[in-house]
DNA sequence: GCAATTATGGACTGTTCGGTTCAGAATGCA
DNA sequence: TGCATTCTGAACCGAACAGTCCATAATTGC
């Protein structure tokens, strides 16, 4: 009985998906687009997956867990404000290998925007991926000797910034302009809490 | 000759469908919807107007053009730096009469982040309109007394800034955090240039 | 090797999309 | 009134969409 357990690479397959919907957004990407990068047919796709938009969802799920993930480890190496300054950095300098990064800027954004007033629940939940985020922004800048309230208002602004910068990367824009931003906005950070 | 010169109040059904587009976003306005807001029927529709993508175009302009209008007839009556807190300020307070206003962000912003990597000309065109209001929040910033390289450099800073807050204005979020930050940020803007 | 099981490719469905067409209604002018 | 002109509603088109179905191929337990 049972006699393939899976036909295909699951965590593989919906990484390529993800990256499709990070790139090009919910709506934009079709299902041939999604077999295609995933390399499946139609029927394995609807064997392993409700529909499009709750795959979707899932793909949402595992981006905002990833970037989390990202945050909370380079926290375990490098001073807490550190690796806040870092998570942003790290978007525009070119760390994936030698050809150029990816400029799609935050799923999370993304999708909060084209989905609002579209689809509620998908914003929602994206929004709300984003509320988490600024909580561990929050928790680093306590860590790093700011008082809860000053954490607070630090959070709500950090999240602000990168509501802008994700914006503002998918511009086109040289890079340096991004990179000066975040350096003089961390200053900044970094001068209020001491 | 020429029996009925005009058939339907194009300027009013032009700003409805402005209206919806800058609501829903592109791809999820259909013909349908767009027709249904300006109360025209599909012959009149492709008799007045080219088709669903450069009528898009046609309205991305006008909301531009109004948007800066709107910043620029401000700067006439108030101080340079109160028009620019006026403009952010606007979106939040309820000016449009009684009703809740609407929370639809900036409709080039919302452009940028659906076409990105979809339809480059589209996305670009909305880039170029947020370059366009970054030379008049730097001709403000200078007007204030702040000089050439500060003028730009808070610009660019005020464009991030309303980046973020077009994206966070879209997560209904109470108004007051935004109130808040906006005069937080001119406060720091204020002491910066005087 | 054989039977049972299951993933797969490809054909198919119904719907919606943007866009076209055209007969007829509405209008201006003489 | 009647002709010329122009706009409109509704039917229509092909393409693309998400999702279904099924005969077949592939694999496993035995």
């Amino acid at each position: 009985m049972m006699a393939r357990p899976i036909a295909f690479n699951r965590p593989k397959a919906v990484n390529r998906a993800l990256l499709m919907f990070w790139r090009k957004g919910y709506q934009a990407t079709s299902l041939a687009d999604l077999l295609e990068a995933m390399h499946i047919s139609r029927s394995s796709f609807y064997a392993a997956f409700i529909d499009k938009r709750s795959f979707f969802i899932e793909c949402l799920d595992l981006w905002a867990a990833r970037t989390m993930h990202l945050l909370q480890d380079t926290r375990l190496e490098v001073p807490p404000v550190d690796a806040l300054q870092n998570f942003f950095e790290r978007s525009f300098v070119g760390v994936r290998g030698a050809g150029a990064k990816p400029n799609w800027g935050c799923m999370l954004v993304n999708t909060v925007l084209e989905m609002a007033d579209v689809d509620d629940e998908l914003a929602a939940r994206a929004s709300r991926h984003l509320s988490d985020m600024q909580l561990v922004f929050q928790d680093c800048l306590h860590e790093a000797g700011a008082s809860p309230a000053q954490a607070e208002e630090i959070a709500a602004m950090l999240m602000l910034f990168n509501e802008g910068i994700r914006v503002s990367s998918r511009r086109r824009l040289p890079d340096a302009q991004h990179l000066h931003t975040i350096d003089a906005t961390f200053r900044l950070i970094r001068s209020a809490i001491a």
